[in-house]
RNA sequence: GCGGGUGUAGCUCAGCAGGUUAGAGCGUCAGGUUGUGGCCCUGAAGGCCGAGAGUUCAAGUCUCUUCACUCGCCCCA
């Protein structure tokens, strides 16, 4: 038994699973760049700051899932529980919005948050992420999630719905939260202490309560898209419509808020039906007003946020078949230590070639060593014993065919690559 | 955050009402005679029965605690 285990909530990605990793992280990165979007980078860790004031201080998130401590100078330092405060602090510290009219940012990396871990739902989890900041049209929206729709199609899932919802812009804002006081107002008393406190401060929070109660209470209350200006009205329709002009179905969810305070105007998730209750997969929308609370001139601005467990998970449950581990072109086996050197010498002269090759590392019997170059999938075995020693050649047998022949010691490589399986075929005496 | 389930070899699981040295399949390793794989046969290694405490003459098997995983609800990716 293992004497340490890896800490609640997070997971190794072992040999096995990491092709299917480099698969999806490849496959969004090809999007992005057709989307004309560059990778950013940015710390792992963050000024605890920088959260609390972009995501709120009411959200579950800052109130009870941050990673966060106390470095040894004294700063307080959080793990970064999402990924567009960050994009936007190094948007703003370099000036990323001088160079470009709008800067179009993706993202690749772990997120943190202290939860209860369930399946598709981890305390470090990782994410692919797309921040397009400096246009407030409906166009950078529909660019935003039609770029997520298209990386999700491009794996092959089905079933994945899209849902949307507009919350308004900071004029609107104001209005919406009143309503939702006044409609909770007979109530405030028969909510949960937490709630009462989201009363004040932050109403809008309410309806995000895992109280059963608190859910009751506001079942029916009004929603956000119901007090949107003309303005935000009409973008919201824009961007509805620009959507079914690409055939990119949806479904309108006005109970759809999400849990970050930076929201504005348009928000979508992308939903699976085979995760239960982590059926989020992707998830995002305006901050309008992030870059300049964070002392930036106002810059409107749009992003998601996609899970890779998830999807991965999804893709699964869909038996969608995602690539395995490469297999060695060739394996080397070598009979005795006097050949054990000439096969040294022959991997590396094969690797030089870019060919792939394995070897066996223990000094087993020959006939372990065809087992282990048949479980590992070699197309290729190259025997050295003593006559091929003596002779300068190499035995090479081929996996499949079962047949085998001698090639010269320095025309190996020469050899694979040029005549292949006939040349080999073809002259063999097996 | 709330409610349920599970935890025995690397993996998937047995283990009958608590009773001697804890099992199977797969995998691993070694053999089945001279330097050759996939099938088959033989054998071997590998388990503080998640951890801690308790009940008992005796606990993998009962009780409690704890840790982890898992399912549902909520929130989120």
């Amino acid at each position: 038994m293992a004497r340490f285990k890896a800490p609640r909530g997070t997971q190794d990605v072992l040999p096995i699973a990491t092709p299917r990793w480099q698969y999806i992280e490849g496959k969004f990165r090809e999007i992005c760049a057709l989307y004309g979007f560059r990778e950013i980078r940015t710390p792992t860790f963050e000024e605890t700051e920088l959260f609390t004031r972009t995501t709120g201080e009411t959200t579950d998130i800052v109130t009870k899932e941050m990673y966060t401590f106390t470095d040894r100078g004294g700063r307080s330092i959080t793990l970064r529980p999402e990924g567009t405060a960050p994009a936007v602090r190094a948007y703003l510290e370099h000036n990323i919005g001088a160079d470009l009219p709008v800067a179009k940012l993706y993202y690749v990396g772990r997120i943190f948050r202290y939860e209860r871990p369930q399946a598709g739902r981890y305390r470090e989890h990782n994410q692919f992420g797309v921040e397009m900041i400096g246009s407030g049209e409906p166009s950078a929206d529909v660019e935003v999630i039609s770029l997520a729709h298209q990386f999700l199609s491009s794996l092959g899932l089905s079933g994945i719905e899209l849902r949307l919802n507009s919350l308004g812009g900071p004029e609107d804002r104001p209005v919406y939260r009143e309503a939702l006081r006044k409609y909770a107002e007979p109530f405030v008393s028969e909510l949960c202490p937490e709630c009462q406190v989201r009363y004040e401060k932050n109403p809008l929070r309410m309806l995000d309560c895992k109280v059963e109660r608190c859910r009751e209470l506001l079942r029916d209350a009004p929603g956000p898209a119901e007090f949107l200006c003309d303005e935000c009205r009409a973008h919201f329709e824009t961007v509805q419509r620009s959507l079914e002009g690409l055939g990119i179905s949806f479904v309108l969810d006005p109970r759809l808020v999400r849990g970050l305070d930076y929201y504005t105007r348009t928000v979508f998730v992308f939903q699976t039906p085979l995760l239960g209750a982590q059926n989020e997969v992707c998830g995002g929308g305006r901050y309008d007003s992030m870059v300049e609370e964070l002392g930036g001139p106002p810059t409107p601005a749009l992003g998601f946020g996609l899970g890779v467990e998830r999807l991965l998970l999804t893709l699964e449950r869909l038996n969608i078949e995602l690539p395995a581990e490469p297999k060695p072109k060739v394996f080397v086996a070598a009979i005795g230590s006097e050949a054990r050197a000439a096969a040294v010498k022959l991997l590396a002269d094969l690797r030089r070639y870019g060919i792939a090759s394995e070897s066996d590392f223990t000094g087993r019997s020959l006939k372990s060593q065809m087992k282990l170059a048949d479980k590992l999938g070699a197309e290729y075995v190259m025997i050295i014993g003593e006559d091929e020693v003596k002779q300068s050649v190499v035995t090479v047998r081929d996996m499949a065919a079962k047949e085998q022949r001698q090639v010269g010691m320095d025309k190996v490589a020469e050899a694979l690559e040029l005549d292949r399986v006939a040349g080999i075929a073809d002259n063999s005496h097996a």
